[in-house]
This record gives C-alpha cells, structure tokens and sequence, in this order.
DNA sequence: AACGATCCCTGTTGGC
DNA sequence: TGCCAACAGGGATCGT
C-alpha cells in the first residue's frame, strides 16, 4: 500500500526526473483521477510549458512545487501508481494520467480503483484544501514525546486509530500503523489516552526506525495491483512485516500466533503477549 | 467535539 | 470447477 515509506520511494524516483524539467505534454485519460481543483479542466493548461521546482512529500501526499507559484498535489490513494517511461512506451491498464516532459520522459499516474487523484493549485486554492492542515510529517518533523503527550490526554479512540489520523500524524497508514504498535508493544486497541508516558515514549520512539526500515526496502509490495516502484520492481518490505497480515503465523519475536482483529474498520494485526 | 459508519472503486479471495 | 459475495483500504462526509 502507499503509504510513507512509498510515497518517499516515489518522490526520491521523481525529483531526479522532473526538478529542473519543463512539461511538455499532458494527457488525461479518466477525468474522475483529476479532482478537487475548482476547474478541473484547467489541470492541463496549468501543467503545460511550466518548469519543476521541486519535488515534495507531507505525509502521503506528493506536493510537487511549479514555477510561477502553482502546486501539483498527487496522492495515490490505495492503488495509485507512478511510472517512469519513455515516450511511447507500453501503458498498463489502467494508465489515466501521462505527463510528459523535455527530457523524454513520461510519467504515468496508473490507479485501478481510482481512490487516488492529482491537482494543481493557486496558493489560495491549496490553503483551502484540507491536506493543507495535515498533522506533522512522521518521517521529517515527528514531535518529541512531550509534545505528543498533551495530544492524546483524555482520548478516548483506539491509538491504533489515532495513528490513522493524518491530522494527528502524517503519513501511517494501516501496515505501518500496526508495525510501530507491534515494535512499541502497544495493543491497538488501547484508547489513546491510558497509554503511560513510557509507553508514549516507546510508541513515539518506534515510528522513524519503522518507516526508515520500510523506505530502505522500497516499502511495502502486497502484489502488484497495490504498489511498485516507478521503475516496476517490488518493495521488498513485505517480507519483513512482523505482524501486518500474519493472523495465525507466529510471533518473529516470542512464537505466539498473530491475532487479527477489526479496530476502527480497519483490519489490525498483533501480538497478543508482546503488545499490552 | 469526538468518534463511528458509510461511501467511493475494482481486482482478488474465499466459501459454497 | 464455477460463481458471486465479501473484502481490501485513504480520506471525505455524514450521523450520533
């Protein structure tokens, strides 16, 4: 699934290719992929002959700066996909964006189930957006423990869905969020505001070496309908997941079976001795 | 205000 | 073996 870790292994495919590029030519194929931009039928002209700046990530969401002050935002959804080709080159199914640029370069947006989408937007129209507002970035500006104690203070939701929640952190998704529980040995289902302040601790301590770990394998390939790297390999983290989609297999850690239990509407994954 | 449920979408999986 | 319902999930939105 994207999340951080992918979306990372993304942007660090894409700023080589596209910072300093002028845009040549853009197709869109499935108008449903652009959308929350005020005129969606802009989304071209806005592309069009503009030079990259720079290549940014909050959380899960590509914020890619363009010349003359506009923002070209792309999430991937669950299943969206960017790849990297030449023109004229094969075109998965599914292919619903080609932005190509004068370096002879593509890049595809690819997104069977169309969750993800792109935009570009005025610095007026971005603050309007509510991915403007994320929460800090779990990989770039984690707070430090004490400033994340007061935010959990009197919470009654499950920390596993408090990780979910872009405005409270961004960037975990469902795999990761379950990963850094696991490695803090904190159940998912304990309301946020119960956790002690060591367990905060452990809990904030867990996330970089959880999405640093997922970033250096490539992140997180379940087959290849959620995510690839753009250039079409596999992240390699998958096999490396100590509890993510493990029901019934034994702990990595002390052997006892993976438990699977539905928190939030989210499927989660843990270890019933190891997590309290 | 906080939290849970629902919806969007389609390829894959599991049960009968 | 074949069919079809259930499932997967990020984020917006709605209802309680």
């Amino acid at each position: 699934m994207p999340e951080l870790p992918e979306v990372e292994t993304v942007r660090r495919s894409l700023a080589p290719a596209l910072e300093g590029a002028m845009i040549v030519a853009v197709e869109v194929g499935h108008p449903r992929v652009v959308r929350r931009q005020p005129r969606p039928r802009d989304f071209q002209d806005r592309l069009l002959r503009r030079r990259v700046a720079s290549v940014g990530r909050h959380g899960k969401f590509l914020m890619i700066d363009l010349e003359g002050d506009f923002t070209w935002v792309i999430h991937l959804g669950m299943s969206g996909r960017i790849r990297l080709e030449a023109p004229g080159g094969e075109r998965s199914p599914h292919t619903h964006v080609v932005v190509e640029t004068d370096r002879h370069q593509e890049v595809h947006f690819v997104d069977p189930r169309t969750f993800g989408f792109m935009a570009v937007f005025t610095p007026d129209e971005f603050e309007g957006q509510s991915f403007a507002h994320l929460g800090p970035d779990a990989l770039n500006a984690l707070p430090r423990f004490r400033r994340l104690l007061p935010r959990l203070e009197g919470r009654a939701v499950a920390i596993k869905s408090l990780l979910l929640d872009q405005y409270f952190v961004a960037g975990l998704g469902n795999i990761y969020a379950d990963e850094v529980l696991h490695r803090s040995g904190i159940r998912p289902d304990r309301a946020a505001g119960t956790l002690s302040v060591d367990e905060v601790r452990m809990l904030r301590g867990a996330i970089g070496p959880v999405l640093r770990a997922g970033l250096r394998w490539g992140g997180t390939s379940l087959n290849d309908l959620t995510y690839l790297l753009p250039d079409g390999r596999a992240g390699e983290y998958f096999q490396r997941l100590q509890v993510y989609g493990r029901a019934g297999e034994p702990c990595r850690r002390d052997g006892t079976a993976i438990e699977r239990t539905v928190i939030g509407g989210r499927s989660s994954f843990w270890c019933p001795t190891c997590q309290r």
